[in-house]
DNA sequence: TTGAAAGCGTTACCAT
DNA sequence: ATGGTAACGCTTTCAA
């Protein structure tokens, strides 16, 4: 049967050029695949005629040839990929700034982060998910994850998973962050400070209860057995939230309020500054996450510190463990929530 | 010759076992490769006898088995995978909630968004780099890749093009929008308030200047020939940094500043009026971005908001290019910079 | 209903 | 010094 070359399949008009592959590149400078990838990737243990060297670098750049990482990763059996699932909700200044240094730092040592969209999809669902790009470390952001998960990544060749959670994770580099030691830490404070009747702000908005749950929680469980009050103070961040709820500021009675993080204490401030309120006399205020805009706020605001690792010790350590996939997940102690004390409170 | 079946390589005494293949579960299962496919692809086109279903689910449960999205893409010859390359600096708090939008949305469209580090690369560099991934698109948040970049990507196999900057580039859906903008329209307005020596400051840090140059250049370029001056005012981010700003202020004698974005213009203001420079009166400032905290501050922050598309709508324009690349880019007005008036200025 | 086999793009091994 | 070939894991067409 005869074949006819690279007839065109009969679609569409443009008739979109397949992807120039190495084997084009071979054709064109009259070589093989083989020749190819050594001069492409400038293998040392075979040698390659410099004519031969130059006649096939102008083929790959005439036809524009991009190797494909994928038929790499497979053929290679591995990829320098870290895996990083993207947050459930927006980010905050903190976290921005700890994954671009974690990228930075992971990059110098030839690694590859992606930041992965892993929507919808929660527990050890997402863990399966991530498999599929057979990642060789993976840094879980949010709790969620269990041992099933850590498994199942392990299992599809991840060398390293790090988890940044409340519980130490089976078979996870347990890096122990708990947002309920932030609330702990707030709640615990104001009640030193002598205050009883204690409001927490929840954050309204999806994937925010993240983070939020624990925190309230925390502040909950360090007050029980007090006799102080919790109040649960949902807020969206906008002025009118805040608006509204500084207008039903005095029937709600209280004299403290931890505000989730610092942005959300900015917010929360000014509004109940505007209807005379006055912090830290009628209302102490505690912020978190130590942003620099609470330390131009006046009062200068109170708030809790969290000792997150740098993102070159997190890079650091993600390299230590691919190396050594083995060794067991170094102990460390769990990250402190500290307060911060300053005038709001 | 006799093969010894599965001999363990006389390496490391963990003895990693080999990632599940589908060959196991099919192995496992007592089917052909083919079937496992089908079954755990729920392929409409064959009906599978419910026990054989059965077995080859538990197989793939009982392995731990997950499919190899390289082999998968590989095999299928394209992906759903959207790029996105991260920043060279970390986010702000705008760009943050328009990515997940962004990637919400086209989450619900069934594209996955990746985001790469594509450290150090620039330009065309960088797009080789990217194309490596064979995206099925690639949106660019900042200018630097040009009509080289486009064709690599597109002849790489990905159907669009999106790119955020100020000049269209041939071959991209060019959403135009230019920084210098936001330079000039904060100018233009100092100006217009009767200012004439007009500090404009730009953040210190790596990868910042992708943004401060162009909005200092346009602050230039809009008093250019009116006798107004500009002074570049490198700042930190840190109460420091300010302070040592507002300590030599007088000195400047500047009757405005065009703060770069509603942080940094919180930044300077509080460092000023603690020297105590009115705002105002003495200086006028406008921010950028119009943030949340600008209309906290007091006086209220004037500040330049930049119509930034939604991510919902970029998704669906996304969409829409991937489903018909042949058509023309659809073209559109440039993001406007629009000045905000409050207190500040 | 199931199985065999080809092929996606790459690279490593083994001939030449 | 270079080239043929097999194999990575998966999907799909064709044949039984």
């Amino acid at each position: 049967m005869v074949q006819i070359p690279n007839t065109p399949a009969p679609t569409k008009s443009p008739a979109p050029r397949p992807v120039p592959t190495s084997a084009d590149v071979a054709r064109l400078a009259g070589v093989s695949r083989a020749t190819v990838s050594y001069v492409l990737n400038n293998a040392g243990a075979v040698r390659i005629s410099e004519p031969t060297r130059l006649r096939v670098r102008q083929a790959a750049e005439e036809l524009g040839y991009v190797p494909h990482a994928a038929a790499r990763a497979l053929r290679a059996g591995h990829s320098r990929v870290v895996l990083m699932p993207t947050l459930p909700a927006p980010a905050g200044p903190l976290y921005s700034q700890f994954v671009h240094d974690f990228q930075g730092a992971l990059a110098r040592l030839e690694y590859t982060v992606v930041q992965y969209g892993a929507t919808g999809l929660c527990g050890d669902d997402a863990a399966r998910a991530w498999a599929e790009l057979r990642p060789v470390a993976v840094l879980v952001p949010t709790p969620g994850i269990g041992p099933e998960g850590v498994a199942v990544l392990k299992r599809s060749g991840a060398r390293a998973v790090v988890t940044l959670s409340p519980a130490p994770v089976e078979g996870a580099h347990a890096l122990r962050l708990d947002h309920a030691d932030v609330g702990r830490s707030a709640a615990a404070h104001l009640y030193a400070r002598g205050r009883r009747r204690i409001g927490v702000v929840v954050p309204e908005g999806r994937g925010m209860e993240v983070f939020s749950a624990p925190r309230l929680h925390g502040s909950r469980e360090a007050l029980s057995g007090t006799g102080a009050t919790v109040t649960e103070l949902p807020l969206a961040y906008s002025e009118e939230s805040a608006a509204a709820l500084a207008a039903r500021w005095s029937g709600l009675g209280l004299d403290a309020v931890f505000a989730y993080n610092d942005e959300y204490a900015m917010l929360l401030m000014r509004a109940l500054q505007e209807t005379g309120v006055r912090v830290p006399e009628d209302v102490a205020v505690v912020g978190a996450d130590d942003l620099v805009l609470g330390r131009l706020l006046r009062p200068r605001l109170s708030t809790v510190r969290i000792a997150l690792p740098s993102g070159r010790e997190l890079a650091s350590l993600v390299d230590r463990a691919v190396r050594n996939p083995a060794a067991a997940p170094e102990p460390h102690e769990p990250f402190g929530a500290t307060v911060v004390h300053r005038e709001s409170s």
